[in-house]
DNA sequence: GGCGCGATTTGATCTAGATCAAGTTGGCTC
DNA sequence: GAGCCAACTTGATCTAGATCAAATCGCGCC
């Protein structure tokens, strides 16, 4: 069984790592997260009229998809890697609203403008539209808006439950919370259970959850301690999820 | 000038205050918020039509709108008073997730359970809808869906705005921006611009900022000290509206 | 007017997590 | 393989805001 290639390792479709450049012959059909988001609303016929409306696109970790409060021009959807999606403050504090995965939709707010910085945490890959081109497309399909409409809904639920995370929860909670929602996310796409990749910083997980690096790292090494998971070179592997959870849930 | 009646005193369109009383002889033509939410994107003719589905009620504080995991069988439009959206935790821990308004919609998310509590925080007039023939004209009025969208994604940005004031701002920060923000937020519907006033108690404030009852007061007393504000019985009137949003912005 | 009760304010103390300060680790380049 | 730099960890100290504890206010009710 082949896994979704999500975090590093050099994907297949994406051979030079260029922004700007590419990637084709990436049929939809063919496409790892077409069961995931908008594209799930799409009849096969429609699929290939979207595909003359996307550019697929390969990005090196560390280029930026969006800029707060620019940008209105494009949308994209995530076909492998991780995003991050973050807020910067006039202080230079960074507030990190979210992390991208695969099927999820970037710019889900068509009328106004950007709300969020995104950036590529590792190799990332794209679909890219127009927005406008997008926008019109959506005009003729009701029920593509009507998805994009659900995916939109989804998220403000998702953001709801982390406003919990951030008011209510202490650093275990959140670390816990945090942990235990990316692999559930990671597992509606893959079979990932207990591995738990973490290609964002330490610093990263501190402005998510409004900790400092420091906190976050004490916190994990204290999970370690207590054989609740073991940190590896490239994230976690959770040893005992249900506790976790429990804590997450508090 | 007639001002909207929002926090407190009798409306007229609502002289019993009972739950599941509808009020009527409202005619959504004369309606005060009908230009503030959903209903904005739909012609006279389609307002009637809408207006057999609706059911004009008035519902006295404390009154519970909807509750968190259930009754998704109904949708409300907010046309007067003010709602607490709220989560709580198996802990008895509670993060209000948000304040509704006149025009504020409740039940963006058609597809899955209710993701929060609602209760009126003073007497309340919403418009009711089934959840199923609510779904149902939308379907039929695509306009209407790209207005609910709409609506969703700018509910989304304001929770991604809170997620900010939440994660990285101070006491202080946090106050100034929830006056602010309130502030500006009914001056959308009214003239309302210095006396912001404040329907909810300072737990609720507090539970909606991750504070306690006690910084939001000493922080308040503060502000006051500072000749930010002043604080009446049912209220704040702000004195430097410039330096609290300053204040706000960090 | 006096009583009762919840909301608010104010004060004293405590603590989780921030801040400051070194190390340590691990990849990458030359 | 040495040197470098960013990410991570660990430890010592400090502090914003929580917690605990009393007033005080305000309003409906008898």
């Amino acid at each position: 069984m082949t896994k979704l290639d999500l975090f590093g390792a050099v994907h297949d479709l994406c051979p030079v790592a260029r922004p700007d450049v590419a990637e084709s012959e990436t049929r939809c059909e063919a496409c790892g997260s077409r069961m995931q988001g908008i594209c799930s609303a799409l009849e096969l016929t429609e699929l290939s009229e979207i595909e003359h409306l996307s550019k697929p696109l390969c990005l090196p970790a560390r280029a930026a998809l969006l800029r707060e409060g620019q940008d209105r021009d494009v949308v994209y959807t995530i076909t492998a890697g991780m995003v991050r999606l973050s807020r910067t403050l006039p202080e230079g504090q960074r507030q990190i609203v979210g992390f991208a995965i695969p099927g999820d939709f970037l710019g889900l707010d068509l009328s106004r403008e950007i709300a969020f910085s995104a950036e590529a945490i590792n190799q990332v890959n794209v679909c890219r539209f127009q927005r406008r081109e997008f926008t019109e497309f959506l005009a003729r399909k009701p029920h593509l808006m009507a998805r994009l409409h659900e995916l939109t809904a989804h998220e403000l639920h998702h953001a709801q439950d982390h406003m919990v995370v951030l008011g209510v929860k202490n650093a275990d909670g959140k670390v816990a919370a945090f942990l235990i929602n990316l692999r559930d996310r990671l597992a509606k796409l893959d079979r990932v259970v207990v591995n738990v990749p973490l290609a964002m910083t330490r610093q990263d997980i501190g402005d998510y959850l409004g900790l400092t690096v420091e906190t976050v790292s004490r916190t994990m090494t204290k999970f370690a301690r207590q054989k609740l998971l073991v940190i590896t070179p490239d994230g976690v592997r959770l040893l005992d999820p249900d506790k976790l959870r429990l804590m997450a849930e508090l």
